[in-house]
DNA sequence: CGGCATGAGTAAATCGATTTATCGAGCTTG
DNA sequence: CAAGCTCGATAAATCGATTTACTCATGCCG
């Protein structure tokens, strides 16, 4: 009668104790599946377990131990495919070790990433994932090796000499873009990339860059960068191609090094009237769902989104269960989809004018 | 000499009560500001924090209480925009209350949000914020309720018995859809809609039909249904158009009632080799980004997602904080985006006017 | 038979904070 | 001067589990 449990308490430890008749170091026994108990007790511990449908406390049975049975992840935003997909796949691998995951969004800030970090450092998170939101020298991963946490770096990152970093292999990815345009005949060509000093996007560009010239010296590369907001971006284009009116030569196919990018620079092709691939040959790094439906569908990179998370998973459980040895740097091949967007260039045969 | 900490572990509460010559409680009391500490310990103290760099373990701290600080979230998935906005938000406003937002996505498996529910149950969450897969009876909302759980329903849930809920109006978007597409001379329609028996996708549908028919009785609603899955709504939807070969008045406008039925519909389009509008019209529930860049842009109803997720989560802390009362059913305009792909019926040119 | 290993079980310490009950000092009041 | 009160601070209980250290049998062996 003294331990009442029925009403609003969960049951707890104890309360399976006192029914089973035993003590409640035995109950946390039976329940970590310790040898050393009689078959009796055992079943006198599940029927009570049963009876009273007691759960144990993840939080107490957490507290003892340094590490607490959780995994941080923390990703620049929550709204994009590639990012839904990767947290998506993040947590069941968390799930299937035992451990609970805990999401974040950096919100593309930096400071914002350091604040959620100290917050999990608090959370005494076993390891956390981090993609950051510019690269490996941001103040998280200082942070993070400043306080001994355990983790993996994932997407926007290269290498570093105290984590294992995950990403997809941009650099092989654009070669293959390289290819498919050079070898399509395409001499002209303007990429369309990121502003921020990520490692990542840098290889992107240098990747596409060396593989189109070692197969044509002649070819000629602009670079137009941009932060990810709309709008600047429609402005910067808008420039861009604004400054190719009457002249001739203008660049016959385009290679936009993210997803936004690739959403601007087909919205500035309606605009002008311009279509693919007849006009102009588009392909992008990363795909969406709705670029299949496009007209015409659009030519991407697939990242291996699922590998990702697999790889830095795996990494990230064997830091965790005290692998030593040096950071490992992987990278993920891309999947390159060609789709309708892509074609030879426009001016090889007739004077091809959009009019702006 | 007793205490170290600066190895590997953590200052707890009681380094910074050795360090500022106090004990713990009076540490615990400062940090909680509560005025009956002496000025001069209370700066001791504060000194020892700062110079041990302490912070609270959230954990710890939450062991005592009944309900810790952490709010759970469940949608159905993680790669929309929609969900993905809808935490984000949720998470932001979770963390200006002094919560820990921990989400977990149900992948659209009513076992698995049940699941969910009963590790957060464990993890003794303060309330839970629940996009349920289905509607409000589903088993998660019914283990919430056995459990004396806290909790709000968003998003696919018209009202509950128990539970505050927040979601779009969906009724009235539509009977504002309807007003748009009769308005124009529209008389024969085709509705694309999800199979689930979900209340909010009824209302969608109901909202539609009863506002087109009372504005022209004679319109024509056809009802395409399907699952969410892409290849067997776009074979539906291949039969449904098949069936209209050769014989004259197929529908001259499409309202789909959710984001990938608007892709599909757009993708058999083009596979047809129609245009909107002049072909057809074409607006769907649900807006996204793609949709500014698709030739022509998509019409869409967008929905108030910053406004569920502030309602949601108002609801939810009044509960917390012990709220009685009747539950309530709160319903949220959404806001109706005419793009491009909206026109007159086609071969109706001039005559805004039905046939009769 | 004494000594030692083994098996089964439990009391109590522990994790790191919060909260309750208590205590002592200083001050007022009858 | 004793009783009563307030203020500030603290020892100890508490939350719910895990783990250590210890007890008590029993069994085996020399």
């Amino acid at each position: 009668m003294a331990h009442r449990q029925d009403q609003q308490r969960r049951p707890s430890i104890h309360d399976v104790a006192d029914r089973a008749g035993v003590s409640a170091a035995t109950v946390s026994k039976v329940l970590s599946g310790v040898a050393t108990v009689k078959q009796e007790n055992a079943r006198r511990v599940l029927d009570a377990v049963e009876h009273l449908g007691y759960r144990v406390d993840p939080l107490a049975s957490d507290m003892r131990r340094a590490r607490r049975r959780i995994i941080g992840a923390i990703v620049p935003e929550f709204e994009s495919e590639f990012f839904g997909q990767m947290v998506t796949r993040l947590e069941s691998l968390a799930e299937e070790h035992g451990y609970t995951l805990v999401a974040a969004s950096s919100r593309e800030s930096e400071a914002r990433e350091k604040e959620i970090l100290a917050r999990m450092h608090d959370w005494r998170v076993a390891g956390v994932v981090l993609a950051p939101v510019r690269n490996e020298q941001g103040p998280a991963a200082w942070f993070m090796k400043a306080n001994g946490m355990t983790g993996v770096l994932i997407d926007r990152v290269l290498s570093d000499e105290v984590f294992d970093t995950v990403s997809a292999d941009s650099a092989a990815a654009s070669a293959e873009v390289a290819r498919e345009l050079v070898g399509r005949g395409h001499r002209r060509i303007l990429v369309v990339g990121l502003g921020v000093e990520a490692a990542t996007v840098r290889a992107r560009l240098d990747g596409f860059r060396t593989a189109a010239l070692a197969l044509a010296p002649d070819t000629r590369i602009d670079v137009v960068l941009a932060e990810s907001d709309v709008e600047p971006l429609r402005a910067r284009l808008r420039d861009y191609f604004g400054a190719w009116e009457g002249k001739g030569e203008r660049p016959t196919a385009v290679y936009s090094l993210f997803l936004r990018g690739t959403l601007v620079v087909l919205s500035e092709f309606r605009r002008r009237g311009w279509h693919c691939p007849d006009d102009i040959s588009l392909i992008g790094f990363d795909d969406a769902e709705w670029m299949q439906v496009t007209w015409p569908a659009i030519a991407a990179v697939v990242q291996p989104v699922n590998r990702i998370a697999e790889h830095a998973m795996a990494a990230l459980f064997a830091r965790i269960e005290g692998a030593q040895g040096p950071p490992a740097a992987r990278l993920q091949p891309c999947r390159l989809l060609m789709r309708d967007s892509v074609g030879p260039p426009a001016g090889n045969t007739a004077a091809h004018e959009g009019r702006g």
